[in-house]
Parts: structure tokens; sequence; C-alpha cells
DNA sequence: CGACAACCGGACAAGTTCTGTCCGGTTAAG
DNA sequence: CTTAACCGGACAGAACTTGTCCGGTTGTCG
């Protein structure tokens, strides 16, 4: 939020050596600001218009310095994806396996229910650019998954493929029904989900493995 | 299916009462099934080409006998949402309230896995059309839900209005990190979720209540 | 303080995608 | 055979999109 933002500086690395004016620095640092928000609110489908328009500047200003949008959005959702996979690793070194999934499954999980963007990546829609991160968040959270099993925290008839899919759907639903969620709707249903993860299976699990 | 379809039926019943020409008729049963098809597969911002397309006729044949892209979009997610109340009475009259509960819940998942537009009008992505319905459905779902809570069959510390927003949340993620969901993979989730939902409470709800 | 390069904003071009209309050619039905 | 109903798809026009360009402004440095 307020630290340098290496995505920032990541941006303003370009052309001569020379050092940018403040106000170019300052602008695309609301730029990026903005382009987090609105990733978080609008998804990956916002336009360089709508993102110019938070910042407060014209588009000119944002192609200025930005090469594209795609790469803006991409260095915006890089970030957020090393986050998650920072706070797997943290996770992985907790001596409590069942802890350790909890923690991490809680941070996943709001990270997804507060920026539709986020879900959005996760979920595949920003195609090749983010794949690499996503195979490497899907080993932690296998390893997360079977250290688990392995300390007899969770049922064994739930496979490691299903986890990513509970937890994403934990994160969904903003409305139904003509609902509106509450802020904190995907922590009730992530207990709920949890609490079905525990041992004592009340019967088996329906229908084929996920590839 | 292959029924008359009260869809085609309540969209030809206009104009002059005569009896329309057999290609119209059969044109717009096309119409009307490659809507349910679309809607499905693509969600409620189908375009009216797309579906003209898909039924092998020209956009001057779709708008000939429906009146807007919107008017056939309701129909046909109106019928859906029939059927899905249907499901909801019978499950209340059955004797088992938890049963009752797990078939209709296995109903409505799978109706809202297997169609990405009935998930998105559940949603409320259609505004105010189906306002109606949704109001109906939810008022069935917290009877299913208070009377299995009676009956000792299910935590108490969960309140109706979790139920609808846990079972949108098995409906969806067909993909996540760059993993494709079996066709089951709904089973599963709402399997889990299930499981969390049985008394026996392991520990208490974090967060508000929805509004 | 003055000069000037860097910067800014937004009008604009060019493209896409959408809904819905229109009309010349075709076909079902009496 | 006649004719009204029907068909298909070109088309209009609106509402988006990304990215460019240029006249006016401002930070920075000698």
């Amino acid at each position: 939020m307020s630290q340098p933002s290496s995505a920032v500086d990541r941006l303003l690395v370009d052309e001569s050596g020379r050092r940018p004016r403040a106000d170019a620095r300052r602008n695309l640092e609301r730029l990026v600001e903005a382009a987090r928000i609105a990733v978080a609110e609008v998804g990956v489908g916002v336009s360089a218009h709508a993102i110019a328009d938070r910042a407060g500047v014209g588009v000119g200003t944002f192609y200025r310095r930005i090469p594209s949008l795609q790469v803006l959005l991409e260095t915006v959702l890089d970030e957020i994806l090393d986050e998650i996979a920072n706070v797997a690793d943290r996770a992985l070194e907790d001596p409590d396996p069942w802890h350790g999934l909890c923690v991490f499954a809680a941070a996943y999980v709001r990270l997804r229910a507060e920026s539709c963007g986020v879900s959005e990546a996760l979920g595949g829609a920003c195609g090749d650019a983010l794949a690499q991160r996503l195979t490497e968040l899907r080993g932690r959270i296998r390893r997360l998954v079977e250290r688990a099993q392995a300390a007899g925290a969770m049922r064994t008839d739930i496979i490691w493929q299903d986890v990513p899919f509970l937890l994403a759907a934990a994160a969904t639903g903003e409305h139904t029904l003509g609902m509106q969620a509450s802020d904190k709707q995907w922590e009730r249903n992530l207990h709920i989900i949890l609490d079905g993860l525990r041992p004592t299976p009340p019967s088996t699990l329906p229908g084929a493995a996920p590839a």
C-alpha cells in the first residue's frame, strides 16, 4: 500500500537511465494503486480508461509509462500471487500441520473473496501469463494437505485436488437469492468446510477424482 | 427437452389467433432450445446472434417471434427456476427433514453447476425480472433448514441464510489453479459441506450473520 | 530566475461487439 | 397456382474497447 511498491519500480526502469520527474513517479504510483483496487472490485476485465479515471489522470498518462493494459494487470496480479506463495511457505513450517493448513486456507480464501480479479486469475482467466505461479501454488497446497492427512488431522477419503476447489468455493458468492453476503461470509463458509474435512468420515465421497 | 416446451407456447401466442406456419414453430423451438444450451454454457451474457447461430437460423428469424433477447432469456430462466421451486416443495414433504434437505441441495447445486446462466440468475444477475422467484425460493430454503435443525439433524450455530451461500459455493469453480474440475466435483464439494453441517459443532462460527 | 525537456490530459482514431431492423428471395398452405 | 407468411443476413447505430497524438503545463537544472 504505502511501501515503495516493487510493481512501480518494475514499471519505472525503462529508457535512458535518467531519474523520472517527481510527478511522473507520483502518477505511476497512483495508477498502480488504482489498478489494484479496480482489479479487486471489477476483475481482470477492467478497462484502461477506468483505471486512469480512478487514479485521477488521463489515459495519455496511463500509456506514457505503461506499455499496455495487460502488462499492468499482470504486474499487479503477480505481486499478489507472490504474497500467497509466501503465506503457503510459512504455513508449511508450522509445527501443527492442521493449524498450518487452516492459516493458509484463511489467507487464501480472504484474498480471493476480497479481490474479484485474484479469483479470476487463480481460476485461470489470465491464460499462460500466470501459469507458472499457479503450478507452484498447486504444489504447495498439495504438500499442506498431505502433511495434514499424514498427521491424522484430516479425512483421507478427500484427495488434495479437492482442496483448491473447496477453497475457491468458500470465497465465492457475493450475492445469492437476492441476499447480500456480509464481509465475512467467506469465514463462515470456510469454517464449515474445514469442519467437513476433519477425520471420522461420515460416509464415502461420490464421483471420480479430478484430473 | 422434447416435450412441447411451455416456453415455446408462451412465445407463440401473439398477434391474430391464426395458427403459425409449421416452419415458424419449428424454428422457434430450435431457438428456445439453443437458448437453453447457450445460457448453460456461456451465461446470461450470450448474444442474440450466438443463439441464432446455434439454432441454425438468421437473426431476422430470431427477432420475428421474439420481442427481445431479454424476454427469451427470462422465459428460459423462469422455467428452470420453476423446476427448482418444485423440487423444494417435494423436499419439504419428505418425512425425514435431513434427507429432504440433502435431496434439495443436490438438485439445486447440480442445476447451478450445470448451467452457468442459472448460477448467474440465482446470483441476481438478472435484476428485478426474477426477484419474485428468488424470494419464493429463499422462503423454501429457510423452511427446509429450520425443519432440519428442529429435528436435531443439523448444527444450530449455522443460520438458514448461510445455506444459500454454501450451496452456491459448492457449485462454483470449473477451473482452479490450472486444474479442470471433473463433471462431479460439485458432488464432492457438496458432500463435504453437508458433513460440515451435521450436529456436534466443533467450534463457534465467526463473523456476523448476513442481512 | 529563465529555459526547456519532460510531462499531462483528453480528444481522437480505429477496432470490436452488441441489439434490433429491413427487405429481396423463398416456401408452406389453401 | 396464388399469396401471405416466413427466411436469412446485410445493415444501421450505439456502446464499448485499446492505444496515439498534440497543444498546453510544470518540474528541474544551469
